[in-house]
DNA sequence: AATTGTTTCAACCGCTCATCA
DNA sequence: TTGATGAGCGGTTGAAACAAT
């Protein structure tokens, strides 16, 4: 069905608020609620969609509304809700007083998503991503293999890099592919992650990582 | 100092759901 | 039961701020 754009209507305006339109939206609701949102720019003398109003209320104006950067204990709690509660962000808003679902919204998008990619954790699951581990497992073990038969070989005339074959999981060690050095610095301010992924190297076979991080 | 690239976040759009006549 | 309407949600956009070159 659909439904036509509110500022299409009236030649209504959009983009940012003024101070002025902000203050006329605040006094209003404070002395009338905000009750049909359709009505109230009308009744409070606002060249507004109701859409628009709503919004600006309930994520910039309300007076109880938190602003300034997430503390690490909210981020803990952002990261285990999107694990139970996938992209709910309202749902997830709703644990976390003071903050709007635009907020932790935006805030997913920009921050928590790239930590967690770059540390190839699969955003949906909130697991390891395996296709990545297994191309780094490939590379690494095949470069770990050339190194070595490579320093253990006579120098050929030639100076060719002799080939190998890739080894067996239970022959090499496991790390994380993805930890480089941004990341050791992003993880610092990212004490929330409890997450199923982190994995210390280089101590672990890879059969007894998968047993115990992934399930 | 100027330019270019990146990040952040407020605001919009389109859709679904709930309600009501 | 059905269609109209309003509210709310999640995805996306774009401008401003900031960082790097």
């Amino acid at each position: 069905m659909g439904r036509t754009p509110c500022s299409d209507k009236n030649s209504l305006k959009k983009g940012p608020w003024t101070p002025e339109e902000d203050q006329m939206l605040t006094h209003y609701i404070k002395k009338h609620g905000y009750g049909n949102w359709r009505t109230l720019p009308k009744n409070a003398g606002l060249q507004r969609c109701g859409k628009s109003c709503r919004l600006r209320w309930t994520n910039y104006l309300r007076p109880d509304i938190k602003r300034g950067r997430f503390s690490s204990e909210e981020e803990d709690i952002i990261i285990q809700l999107h694990s139970i509660l996938d992209n709910k962000w309202s749902a997830i808003a709703a644990h976390l007083p003071g903050r709007t679902d635009n907020e932790i919204k935006n805030y997913w998008n920009t921050r928590i998503r790239k930590i967690l990619l770059r540390m190839g954790i699969d955003l949906v699951t909130h697991r390891p991503r395996l296709d990545l581990l297994d191309l780094w497992w490939i590379l690494s073990s095949s470069l770990y293999n050339q190194t070595q038969v490579f320093l253990n070989q006579p120098l050929t005339q030639s100076n060719e890099i002799p080939t190998c074959s890739v080894p067996s999981c239970n022959e090499t060690q496991l790390v994380n592919p993805n930890v480089d050095h941004k990341f050791q610095s992003d993880i610092s301010g990212l004490s929330g992650y409890q997450g199923n992924a982190i994995v210390t190297p280089p101590t672990r076979t890879r059969p007894e990582y998968e047993s115990e991080v992934l399930h």
